[in-house]
DNA sequence: GTGGTCTAGACCACT
DNA sequence: GTGGTCTAGACCACA
């Protein structure tokens, strides 16, 4: 590996929405925590070899969605109490869209759900 | 009913996509049986309201995974030995690509996998 | 005059947003009715004599806003029961939201409001 | 309170932009009579919480505009002859320009004058 | 320094 | 044909 950043684009989603998901997940484990900065656009654009208009879309989702904020002339910042209540609407659609899926998809293959469970992590 | 449209096509994924994952679907529980004939392009066509060439594309994809064959002046039919062999591949998949993501997802929600496990059906 | 279309771009608002607002105003006002088609993107990129990416940033908005859909490969196509709600939104909008604004400013400036809601128009 | 930003502005108009006019309204409804001394740019950067840069150029506009006067070591202060020649500037650019504005507004939207009129306060 | 807008031109997948 | 994505480069207002 001669460069030590930016590879690893998957093909199947644009850029932008990686980088949007990215962002994303550093706000929900609180790498980037409320009110902090998000580094800025040229910024982030050398960081990940990739054009400023590709972070400017990311951003622009972010902004709608209300997990970052503008501030004029200053750049980027997490918008307030944005973790928590991030987190519960992820939770609330895995349940509720995507485990079920995953349930079907698992019958399907006649695959038996107890079993992968407890195959992987330790949590609980 | 003034709309002539489709019905429920997700939008992240290309129709002829689709409508491969149902007719493998169909194939690994059997609906269509081994050796059974598939519908025509032209009859599909018309049941989805989609243009002939995006059954053909799925039809195409599902010849050059084996799955289905072309009999000359007959129409397409269901390959022999393909329903068992299909749940394994796709086992084997699901197991190694899939489900590690998955849990992946899981953790980082924080999520138990215990409530998960007693969530939808009830099979094991 | 010597070229017969696309002038008048006013300076104070982003192309795209004039583009959709003049969109909008056309579907309010049925110039586009339910599931007509609206021009192509690189059709209106000519018309307007507009790069195509700024047309698609309108059309991404109207999209968002529910005002029309896309179906793949064939365009873009004005969404059903948009007209009437979107009247609806947009009286709600102005007497909740601009009206009270434009009272304070006649106010301010010690105007009647009577007398100018006589001048002009003489509809009701 | 840990959060020691701005309060309320809007991110459609430039921040200099709405100091400047709310300046403006004070001057014109007499809270700064003429020859009043304005706040310092110091003083009102702190309490807006904005960049004196901003506040600056927030001056130099009324400045231009002949609304204040700098006295050199003193500061700024209310031009004489200044809130009715400025009422009657606003009144005329809101006649001219802005009403007819709103009056192809409230027709496009199909909305009532007598309505309107019996909302909001009762002045006449 | 910040983000936003626009252009011209390329390439892609879908229908 | 359709829209979507990405790039490189320019210009702008704001703070």
């Amino acid at each position: 590996m001669t460069r030590g950043v930016s590879f690893d684009w998957r093909d199947d989603l644009p850029i932008w929405k990686q980088i949007k998901d990215r962002l994303q997940g550093a706000i929900m484990d609180e790498t980037y925590k409320e009110g902090d900065a998000i580094p800025s656009v040229r910024q982030l654009a050398l960081d990940l070899k990739v054009n400023p208009l590709t972070i400017s879309r990311a951003f622009q989702e972010l902004v709608d969605e209300g997990l970052i904020e503008k501030r004029r002339g200053l750049g980027m910042f997490v918008a307030p109490n944005v973790a928590q209540s991030l987190l519960a609407r992820e939770r609330e659609n895995f349940i509720k869209n995507e485990w079920p899926e995953i349930l079907k998809r698992i019958d399907a293959l006649g695959l038996s759900k107890k079993e992968l469970l407890n195959t992987g992590g330790n949590n609980d």
